[in-house]
DNA sequence: TTGTACGCGTTATCAA
DNA sequence: TTGATAACGCGTACAA
């Protein structure tokens, strides 16, 4: 079958010692001489070498790639975070083993154990989303860590646990996001938000909280509505609801622009005016937004920087994995105003 | 570190064979007591036992994996593809190593080297697409059918050939939807394709021009328009032409419904209608196109279908190296017929 | 019913 | 400048 080394060794007639050392390009020209190196060379072309990492591996202790477990492929949010990882990781010479979850607390518990197997250096884990009913258990995530795996999450991460994260400032962004709906005069701002218990939503939500009270607004919690996150259409019925209040709100706040894109059907057909009569700012996870009928304002996470930013600290975790310290990062998304928020008709 | 069948052994105090045994649940009861299971399940539970799939790997030349290369993480089509490879291939206990290629030739060769010295199994690969000025070198892959490791393609292939693939069935899908025109009573039938050089687009164009053939219309050049494929708005240029025209034509064939998308706004912009004044139905790779203003006719490719095929037809050739037959299989899109090809207008 | 020993393809250590 | 050899962790044929 496949050549191995020691095919090579024979058919260049030197130790498979050497043909190693000339194939990895070690100690060269001390361990060998130009000679043998061609002739090595030229055995391995010939019988069409490829290197068995498995048997590499097992002997290194060290497999040269890092597994990442994602929700899944939609949309250009989570692709630009791989190619974020991906520039940093292959340069230093590491491979990604990707691995789909599909929001599937099973599927990525499963892939986890299979990486675990597969002896990656290295993970990171974009964790599925799950709804405040059903409590699931980080069990299989905390024993990666227990065995001295380096792990980075990105986008979400476990409260409280010492594990390394990349995310969004949800807090800040949020924050700034309503800020700018209250410096163009809101004060019925409302807020809709998804039923899935991750710090992404506590924090936005804690972000439109603060903004309001440092306004001198009171929180009605008639304005915070929680649709629930699977499901084809997520933002109507929140939307729905506000519209038809006696105090209806002036803006509102989206979880996301997915949930806000939604919304932005069900205002269009009540007959409502994006930004005339409700005022629309977002969370973004997409690019799309901006090319919509009415662009969104949003707040702009940058996912190639957290993909980045992720693959950086894996590969630190992975070449200097004495270093105990916990790396917690949270980078500042940046609000991209548009005409969905009004801004722009003030300012005429 | 990680604990090893030795240390299992060891811990239970029975021969590293028999505890391989047990692991693998193989040769019960004969291998083994009930006691002895017992004891060794409890040792490798107490040491929480990972195997190591590296030199089980190299052991069995066997992996469990099967590496998969697509262009890009984007949209729905390809992760239905990947949900229906990984169907059926998770059942069988094989795993996938997902690669992405973000449509750049380099990348792909650079990936199935890579899968090559993990050992994987077998490969599916959605090639990467390109231009047709630059002619890119299939080595890469031919060498993998060269190696004689188990290879499909999916959704694109190498004409001439002789390896496995599942695909469309463009031309019969193109024929369907420019027969469906016809039957509607146009004549005058544009087709925009693609500058890419792959089989889907020849065969949709084969499939359009035999449509009207069929029908004694006869093929007007004029309304054969080529755009680029990577652009932000590739359906803008060819369109605007079109509907400049003297001749101006009452239907047009998109080759995909990204690109329909992109046509629908500059057709909107210059005050036409959908499909009064111009009929349109696409080739469809997304679900996105049955929620637009005017919901697209499209030819329907089922891709998790298409992915559930180049599963179970690498699993069979993994399970059965001998048999050298040759599975190519193109599969009959149907046409669903919505808002944008006039159908509807015409049965009120 | 159980244990011994070999081989899978590599790399690293040490001796020549 | 080179070669022999011992790991790495596992499955299995064969011996006990």
């Amino acid at each position: 079958m496949a050549a191995t080394l020691n095919d090579v060794a024979e058919e260049s007639k030197v130790s498979i010692s050497t043909v190693s050392c000339v194939i990895n390009g070690k100690d060269f020209p001390t361990r060998y001489s130009e000679e043998t190196k061609q002739k090595v060379l030229e055995a391995a072309e010939r019988l069409g070498y490829i290197p068995n990492r498995l048997a590499r591996g097992l002997n290194l202790k060290r497999t040269g790639t890092i597994g990442v477990v994602f929700t899944n492929a939609l949309g250009t949010f989570m692709n630009e975070i791989i190619n974020g990882i991906q520039g940093v990781t292959h340069k230093q010479g590491f491979d990604l083993f990707l691995c789909i979850s599909d929001d599937d607390w099973q599927k990525e518990a499963s892939h986890i154990r299979m990486l675990r197997e597969r002896k990656v250096d290295g993970m990171i884990v974009f964790m599925v989303a799950c709804s405040k009913k059903d409590k699931i258990s980080h069990e299989h995530i905390l024993s990666v860590k227990d065995a001295g795996i380096p792990l980075v999450f990105v986008d979400r991460y476990l409260p409280g646990v010492d594990i390394d994260y990349v995310v969004a400032d949800d807090f800040h962004g949020a924050y700034d996001a309503v800020n700018h709906l209250i410096k163009l005069g809101h004060r019925k701002i409302a807020h809709v938000t998804t039923d899935v218990d991750c710090t992404s939503n506590h924090n936005r939500l804690a972000g439109y909280t603060k903004a309001l009270s440092d306004a001198g607004i009171p929180i009605n919690n008639e304005y915070i509505k929680t649709t629930k996150y699977f499901g084809k259409e997520a933002g109507h019925e929140p939307t729905l609801e506000l519209l038809a209040m006696k105090e209806r709100p002036t803006a509102i706040f989206f979880i996301s622009d997915g949930v806000a894109i939604d919304a932005l059907e069900v205002i269009k057909r009540d007959g409502f005016m994006v930004p005339e009569d409700i005022a629309i700012v977002s969370f973004g996870n997409s690019r799309e937004s901006a090319y919509l009928e009415v662009p969104l304002t949003a707040v702009d996470q940058p996912p190639t920087e957290l993909g980045k930013r992720a693959g950086e600290i894996i590969i630190d975790k992975i070449e200097n994995p004495d270093e105990k310290g916990c790396k917690q990062v949270s980078i500042k998304p940046t609000l991209v105003v548009r005409e969905s928020c009004g801004a722009s008709l003030k300012s005429r």
